[in-house]
Parts: structure tokens; C-alpha cells; sequence
DNA sequence: TTGTAAGCGTTATCAC
DNA sequence: GTGATAACGCTTACAA
């Protein structure tokens, strides 16, 4: 591979000129600047990005901890990142933190030993504390999906307690007065925020809360199941069903056809994300739409604004969830049971 | 940050030696050792991984270019090649190509600026020629999905004909006999493949071959419904349906459920790849395992092996898919039509 | 077993 | 505008 210096020579210039002209960042004669792009041009220059990045203490790459690389979610995050990075011409490295404090620990440990610039987070297992502190430290970083109150402008998050109060209207709308919750784990910031707004808006509907009436999932497949095997354990009757996420309403539906129920002929269900599956589910699943590509795109931006100096890009901090209308739910008066 | 030089300091030896007990590679009096340890520890030293490429031209970096960073595959490939990697101390960068041959060009350019030490790649519409002459440059690569004859030893792919001809089997062996077989792209050579695996099983069965039970789709969901669409327009009866991937079989259930047909009982369907939507379907999925995660872990030991010399590793270059049988497909004896 | 010193390919600070 | 030249933080012969 050529290098700099084959160049600087061949045009008949300095080490410096040649780096002038790569760079554009100091003003060099039309005519030598055109003498070393012949020369990159003859020579297939490219030039050695690790060197450039020793040199000026920029790796020009932004680690990226996700909980898990497969699944429905974060595909659709880290696509939308690596896209507006790529037009940056800066590079994105992944790991994955599977929802574990010491992996996630692990992983954001690795990620600042590959010297990125910059670190897009979606950690859940870790404390607040920890990311106060990791704050103080030199690498700056942006979270995804959660709320730090000491940190707050760099927080990008969703209005989850919005969407849960969402999710419960679109079936107290239809008429269903006897609902059921099930929520992901409770100690997860996102789940809790979701049964809160699903509670407020029980309460709004002078809709008395009752215990029995939530199960606490696992944001999974079989949380959804379990969770129906449950409700109906409970003797309670319920025509209207919220999930935390749609994995957990797909089992739910799942489990509930197979206890003789038809959905949504007597179980409306709603799930929440708008994840890939919920287009595949039948019937198709009503859901809470989270803009997981949009966040992931502003925290690329937020990247590019704080530590590439991009100032002109405008900044958004919390999102919000909407309703997706399918055909898993239906108006309280078609239903029977 | 601390760096080598005030390690070596602090300890009292010279450059070198800290970096011989970092690297292991060269004998280090065991007291010295502990010395230098101590140094590292008290001044929280880390390594400057960029430092430590230029110096060794080494990067530690393997790039990855795949179609679509979202969606139900790549996640899965993704992630267990980032797994494997990162035990052995390497991460990861990551590109989309797009399945466009421009963007998939782009993209592996993008990936050698950055100094990747190889690739790992799942690109489709760049040419075997491309392919080849990329051999011929300095950045070794291993190919996913992918047959190319004159570097075979760089590719991992799977039996494609064998798939096509397994998922045909399955619904013969059911009773079938009228089948309609709805494919992906027929210049990409794993659709290709599939479709000759299924008409190799015809033949088997003594089915004449007809082409108008042939709809070549686009690996999507509206390839199944266009797909289901056409057949029933060829005013031909079938009772088995094959399609190239579960998108397209996901696609074709619910076309042939709005036509008025019912999924499995007057229609059996079968898909390609055992994705997670698979699962999600209603009647679930009958499908062929495409064992995409153990094919990821495998480019990564290639490159482990080739790369990193990490000579122990055992190479599986081809893999065999196999069938998951599920709800989808019912014997012809109870199928009416 | 350890130290010295020459790179690795850039950027950036000076002079000129 | 352009050219020397000193970093950047590490690896790796080569000596000792």
C-alpha cells in the first residue's frame, strides 16, 4: 500500500502538502493540489486511517451496546445508526450486552479499549450510578431508551408511560371495561413506565386497579403464555388484553387460542413496539408504534453534533409512542364471553 | 490516560518490557512481571489499541458487509459472529450493502479504509469476477451464502439444492401432487438452487414439470401475495405450496386466507430459512432451517484460523439444511379442494 | 532476561 | 503556501 510519502514524492512535494490537501483544512495552490491528487490517483492512494487516527487522536468509530444483535428491536436501531454514520464516513463497532450487568459492564469495557469516539448505549442490567460515573471519564456516550435525571441531555428516550396509556385507551375506547396487563419485568425502567400509564389510564376511566389483573412477564414469548394461563387462573373475566411488547403478545395470542379463546372475536390484545412480528401474527397485531429507527438516527446525530462538531443538527430528545391500528382488537360490543 | 512510557516508569523498566508482559510473547523474569502488573494496575493503564495496530498492522478489526442490518437474518449472523470475536479479543465494524452491487462496492471500499484485518461477506449482487480480483488485493475475505468456483476455499455456503428439494419431499411425502412453487430472484444463485432442488424432486416423483406453477417473487412479503395471486390465476389446482423464504410463505398465507383458502387444511405451505417469523405465523411455519448462526461462527473461525493463526480451529465450509416441521403443511388426505 | 532504538503512517506546529 | 520535524503510543529487531 502506498503511503504518504510515495506520494509526497512522486508529486515533488512535502509530507505536509499532501496532508493539506487530504484534509482541506489549510489553503494550498490549485496547481500542487492537482500535481498530488495525479499523484494518489497514479499511486491508488488510500490513506492508512489507523495512522491518521494516532495521529489525531480520532478513531473516527462509535461503539454501539446492544442488548442482543438478533431479535426484532435492535436490527432496525443499528441499521438506522450505521446509516447516518456511514454518510459521516465514520464506522460503528457492536457488541452485544444480553441484558446482564457484568456483560454489560464487559462491554462497554471493550468498546473503550477499541478507542471510539463516542458510545451509543442501550444498557439495561447496569446502575445509574454506574453511568454517572462512566460520564466523568473521558468517552462520551448517549443512551437509548433510558432516563438518567443527572444526565439527561444525554438521554434518548421514549414516552413509555404515554404508550402504555395509549395502549389501554384504544381498548377502553372500544368498550372493554374488564381488561388485563401483562408487563415486562418491573424492575426495567420502560416496563414500569408502561404499566404506569396504563394504570393512569384506568384510573382516568374510573376503572378500579386491581392486583390480580397484571402479570409480570418477561418481555419473551412465553411470558405472553404464561401470563394468559395465569389471568385465567384468576376466574376474572377480561375481554381486552395489553402486553408490554410484542413478543409477549404473540405468546399471549399463541397460549389463548389454544385455551379455546378467538382472537379478537372474544380477546382483543394489544401489543406494544411495533416490532417486525406484529405485521406476521394473525390476526395482525394492534400495537404501540416505538420509533426505534428515528432514535437510533438521533442518536447518531447526537454523536455527530457533540463530538464531531456538526452544530448545525437539531436535536431531539424524548419521542413519542402512537397507536398502530390491525385487527387484533375489536370494539367491546362484538365480543362474547 | 497513562500510556507504556509512564508504566515503564513507574515499574523502573524499560518500554519493552511492559510490552513483552502485555503480549506475552517473550520470556519475562516472573519478578519483573509482577512489578510491571503493579505499575498497570496502580495507574489504570489500557493499552492504545490504535497505537498497537500501527505498530503491528494489526488492526484486530474484521468487517462485515451484509444486505440489511435490520430484518430476521442478518441479526442472527451478526450476532454470532460478534460473539465468537469477541472472546478472541476482535470486534467488529459493520456495513450494509443493500443487495445493490454499487452499495455492496462501496462498502467493502469503506470497510478496507478501515483497515480491517479481513471480511466477512454477504453480498449478492456484486459479480464472482469482483470477488476474485478482491482475492488478488491484500484483505482476505470469506464469503456467506455464496459459491464462487475459483475461491472456494473462501466460502461458506449452504446446500441450497438440497433445501429445495428437501421442502418439495416434505409435501410429497404428504400426498401432494399439484404444487405451486413460488421463488426468489432467479439471478441470485441461492434461489437458483432452491427452485433446482425442487424440480429435481418432481422428477424424482414422475410430476411433469410446468412452468406455470413457477412465480418468481422478490424474496418478500409481496412476492408471496403477488405469488398466490398469479397461481390461482392460472386456473390450475394446488394443494402444496413451496416458497424460496418464509417472508414470501408469511406473504402467501395471508394472500390465500383473504382469497377464502384455509391454512393448512385446503392449502399447505412450506418456507425457506426458519427465521423467527416463522414462528410468529398463524398456523406456524413448516420451513427449512437455514443454519445461518453456525454458518456466522464458522466465517468466524475462518478468519480466526487463516487470519489469526489460530491453527486448531476445525473448517466446515458447506452445511446441510434441514426440515422444521410445523403447522403448515397437512396430509393431502385431508386437504380438499 | 532486559534495554535501546528504529519504525508504523499520519497530523500539526513551527518556521520560512 | 509550503517544508521540516516532532509528536502519537506502541511493537520488534538487535544488542547487551
Amino acid at each position: 500500500m502506498a503511503t504518504i510519502y510515495e506520494v509526497s514524492k512522486l508529486a515533488g512535494v512535502s509530507l505536509a502538502t499532501v496532508s493539506r490537501v487530504m484534509n482541506k483544512n489549510t489553503p494550498v495552490r490549485e496547481s500542487t493540489r492537482k500535481k498530488v491528487e495525479a499523484a494518489m490517483a497514479e499511486l491508488g492512494y488510500r490513506p492508512n486511517s489507523i495512522a491518521q487516527s494516532l495521529a489525531s487522536s480520532r478513531s473516527n468509530s462509535i461503539g454501539i451496546l446492544v442488548s442482543e444483535l438478533h431479535g426484532p428491536f435492535y436490527g432496525a436501531m443499528i441499521s438506522s445508526i450505521e446509516a447516518e454514520f456511514r454518510t459521516a464516513g465514520k464506522h460503528v463497532i457492536i457488541a452485544a450486552g444480553h441484558s446482564e450487568e457484568a456483560t454489560e459492564r464487559d462491554g462497554i469495557e471493550f468498546l473503550l479499549s477499541r478507542n471510539c469516539d463516542a458510545l451509543i448505549l442501550h444498557v439495561e442490567a447496569v446502575s445509574d450510578e454506574y453511568l454517572v460515573q462512566l460520564k466523568a471519564k473521558e468517552i462520551p456516550f448517549v443512551l437509548i431508551n433510558r432516563q438518567v435525571p443527572a444526565i439527561e441531555g444525554h438521554c434518548i428516550s421514549l414516552n413509555n408511560k404515554l404508550g402504555g396509556y395509549l395502549a389501554t385507551q384504544v381498548l377502553l375506547k372500544q368498550g372493554h371495561r374488564e381488561l388485563g396487563y401483562i408487563s415486562g419485568p418491573l424492575w426495567k425502567a420502560d416496563a414500569q413506565d408502561r404499566y404506569r400509564g396504563h394504570k393512569l389510564a384506568l384510573q382516568e376511566a374510573g376503572i378500579d386497579w386491581d392486583e390480580r389483573r397484571l402479570f409480570e412477564g418477561d418481555f419473551h414469548e412465553s411470558g405472553g403464555s404464561d401470563g394468559i394461563k395465569y389471568l385465567l387462573g384468576q376466574g376474572l373475566a377480561f375481554t381486552g388484553l395489553i402486553c408490554a411488547n410484542d413478543e409477549m403478545a404473540s405468546g399471549a395470542m399463541t397460549e389463548a387460542r389454544e385455551q379455546g379463546l378467538s382472537i379478537p372475536q372474544q380477546l382483543s390484545i394489544i401489543g406494544f413496539d411495533n416490532v417486525m412480528l406484529s405485521h406476521y401474527t394473525y390476526p395482525k397485531l394492534t400495537t404501540i408504534d416505538y420509533p426505534i429507527a428515528a432514535m437510533g438516527q438521533m442518536a447518531a446525530r447526537w454523536v455527530l453534533k457533540h463530538i464531531y462538531q456538526q452544530q448545525s443538527l437539531q436535536l431531539q430528545l424524548v419521542f413519542e409512542p402512537k397507536v398502530i391500528e390491525r385487527d387484533s382488537c375489536v370494539s367491546q360490543s362484538s365480543t362474547a364471553r
